[in-house]
DNA sequence: ATTCATTGTGTAGTTTTATTACAAAATAAA
DNA sequence: TTTATTTTGTAATAAAACTACACAATGAAT
């Protein structure tokens, strides 16, 4: 509703945009006041704050104001907090899970839509998959190597910077490398890629937008995550990095229709075979 | 502000009770209903449904909708939905990732406290600590091993379950043992949580709730996640866990003091020399 | 059982708020 | 400059929220 109103903006009139700027300067005070109050704060009269909510396809103001609370409230749920000595565990775990809530609400309202078709298209169109991380990116890897195989192509993850050279070496134009770093800036997973390339490898990256990594693969999948507050190393990019490679995964699979299902079906009955009671 | 009017009606007098129970019947339909309305809904009279509002801490009828109508927003934020072939990759995305969310919103409501300070004390408590996971839990177990090792007590994660038997029946009183398992019910990690258990070490598990597993370790942090959906292995549980066990290490970490928290920054620093420019 | 006190509920009226109709002002086109 | 059109405000009306008060119900004490 707020992003409504300000691409709106423009197009009002003139009186109008005085009651959107009233809006948007103090949404919080907005929602909790009369019409009379809007009118007075943006100097102009009544009936315009009522035009105004028709103009956003309201059919009066309390609509309007209902929208925009309902839209407030999604927006401020889920904010970043830092913990501190003094909170209980309760607390802390609020915080920490909030944290990462708001990282994950982050990256949905930033997909790509068209990487994502381009990097489903590199996959549907190669022979194996190498996915290459170190240090904390080799969970990531690791991880999504355990869904990729299951896909039907080999798929392999290293996680050491030196066999990812090697390998990297050994690749041909049918490979597809998943390149997965959090800054996007480290050296080896840079050199890594350098190499793949020049074996003619597809790449994709799982990194920052506009990071020396994003810029030379053929398709970046971005995760940006606010990380100043993480004492470990980044974990909100990791849990971002993993469903985004979640996301990838289940777009192959879906789009492999009925065979490609069944075969994962049969996967996990497999795995669940071994389970007691 | 739903769970709240659940909580206050059988405090409230009689007719009261039947605006809330009015209420609770539709949410929806009260946020944007009149005072008349809702008294009409009710079959009670005007002043009756303010005095309910009164009784529920709001200063009138347009707050408590208000605050409803926020309540109402948060709530249906993120909703499960399967996805279908039909889907766009941004649908898809966008499925995804609100179901994931939807699972740590989940998970943060059922953060059990007491839990959460037992784990922390046997972290304390102990002198090395040994991670076990096999299979998409192994990846779990390592990012794991990422942050307790920086801790300052030797922590390690084993994946391949007979080197974790091999393991477990080498631990001592002074070990801590942390088992991930999204079901709880693999007979791998069961005989391998024994057998660390005959050794005397001490058992966190990371698991769900009244699983095996869960029941036979001295303290269970419980992640709970509504699985059905998951085409993989299950991503949604193991963003969880992972997020668990990083509130337990940051609980740890903070509890450490500031001694702790200069040690992390170092290590954190140590990797950044890694990137370039 | 009856009275009195207390609590709960509704009626009727008041105030505030939202909305409409229309007229004046501003703007643009001829 | 005139005319048509759009924009904005004024004033009136309707609707909604709220208040004061009186009546009813309940319960305790005689």
């Amino acid at each position: 509703m707020l992003s409504k109103i300000k691409a709106a903006r423009s197009g009002l009139r003139k009186s109008e945009q005085k009651v959107a700027d009233a809006v948007i300067e103090d949404p919080d005070e907005a929602v909790q006041s009369s019409i009379h109050a809007i009118a007075t704060r943006a100097k102009v009269s009544e009936p315009t704050v009522i035009r105004f909510c028709r103009a956003l396809d309201c059919v009066g103001f309390q609509q309007f104001k209902l929208k925009l609370a309902q839209d407030l409230a999604r927006r401020g749920t889920f904010f970043y907090q830092d913990v501190t000595a003094q909170d209980t565990s309760k607390q802390l775990a609020s915080k920490l899970l909030d944290g990462a809530i708001a990282s994950l609400v982050q990256i949905r309202d930033q997909i790509n839509e068209e990487s994502l078709d381009r990097a489903i298209a590199l996959y549907e169109a190669c022979s194996r998959v190498e996915l290459y991380g170190s240090g904390g990116s080799a969970v990531v890897a690791e991880d999504a190597q355990l869904k990729f195989f299951r896909l039907g192509k080999p798929a392999i993850a290293y996680s050491d910077p030196h066999i990812q050279h090697a390998a990297a070496a050994l690749l041909d134009r049918d490979a597809l490398v998943i390149a997965v770093s959090h800054s996007g800036r480290s050296s080896d997973i840079l050199k890594t890629v350098e190499i793949a390339r020049a074996a003619r490898a597809k790449v994709i990256s799982v990194t920052a937008t506009r990071s020396p990594l994003a810029q030379c693969s053929d398709v970046a999948l971005t995760v940006d995550v606010n990380e100043d507050s993480d004492i470990f190393s980044p974990v909100k990019s990791r849990l971002g990095q993993m469903v985004v490679l979640d996301v990838l995964a289940v777009g192959v699979a879906v789009r492999g229709g009925e065979h490609m299902l069944e075969q994962l079906a049969r996967a996990r009955r497999a795995i669940d075979f071994k389970f007691v009671q």
